[in-house]
DNA sequence: CCGGATCCGTTTCGATACTG
DNA sequence: CAGTATCGAAACGGATCCGG
């Protein structure tokens, strides 16, 4: 038992302690699917995504809620926590969402319309101030349409 | 031994394949360290950041490497990789790194100089330009001065 | 039913020793 | 110097259970 805990030394670089928050698989996952998809409730984010599990899914929003990425709103008459929202701290990475699903599209598999990414680059500011209108307006309906749904992504899932 | 492999079912967002390259704690710190502080070998990798172990960082590199972002650089006269450089998948990724760069430095202990940030935030597109004319130069000087050295940011690290 | 918490087997991580 | 090998520790993921 070398109980050595060797003092982890951080590096001054802002990203790495973004890191440490966003540095896994699903908290992006998550925060993306309140920012674009408009998910708000715990079965919804359970019930997304490639299933996470509920137990990973539960520690995940606690960790953004204690980093002060979203809040969780509980109701007087449930002590559960009903609701999720982004912050004006988690809204805030926009920018950073959007970028990643523009190189994603332009990168990975193409899963997603490009003309819509294409759009979507050249109107990046557009649609990051809309993300902040609609959080001011608490405004929960899709952000990008095609991601709302889930298989989702594959040309016009019309409606 | 239960080899229900589940069918894992992907959703057709983008972000999600991005993540399952970059969603760890280490990758896009390697990537930062490759495209802002110039880092090339091993080495400089393992003695910076904040200590990422030597088999977790093979393999991150090889991860990167299988997926396009990164190329290893054999010298003939030995069997090792010598070198690492970003691609053009790599550099494409200089505005979500930026992003995270300015999110971080806005919402995190700001470590590092904001007025550092606030130039950097208004010259974003200036910022990746020279980033992507380095990557075609081949020049592997720090983009970002104050973060090449390891305890890094804190305002005037006297040179 | 919904939002979790708990249990438990499996996978990944991380520190260090070791090798070409 | 650039990695592997090893092994204990931590995180993950699935199933199930529980309180509101």
């Amino acid at each position: 038992m070398r109980g050595k805990v060797k003092s982890r030394r951080r590096s001054g670089c802002p990203v790495s302690l973004s890191l440490e928050i966003l540095g896994d698989r699903w908290s992006l996952l998550v925060i993306r699917d309140l920012m674009v998809r408009g998910f708000r409730t715990f079965k919804e984010f359970e019930e997304s995504d490639e299933g996470i599990a509920t137990n990973i899914l539960s520690d995940r929003l606690r960790r953004l809620e204690t980093n002060g990425i979203i809040i969780a709103e509980t109701e007087k008459t449930d002590r559960r926590r009903g609701s999720y929202r982004l912050t004006e701290k988690g809204i805030d990475l926009a920018p950073v969402l959007l970028d990643l699903l523009i190189w994603g599209a332009r990168h990975e598999e193409s899963l997603a319309p490009p003309a819509l990414m294409v759009q979507m680059e050249k109107n990046r500011e557009g649609v990051i101030a809309e993300a902040r209108k609609r959080w001011r307006e608490r405004d929960s309906t899709p952000l990008i349409p095609s991601f709302a749904d889930d298989g989702a992504g594959r040309s016009s899932k019309r409606r």
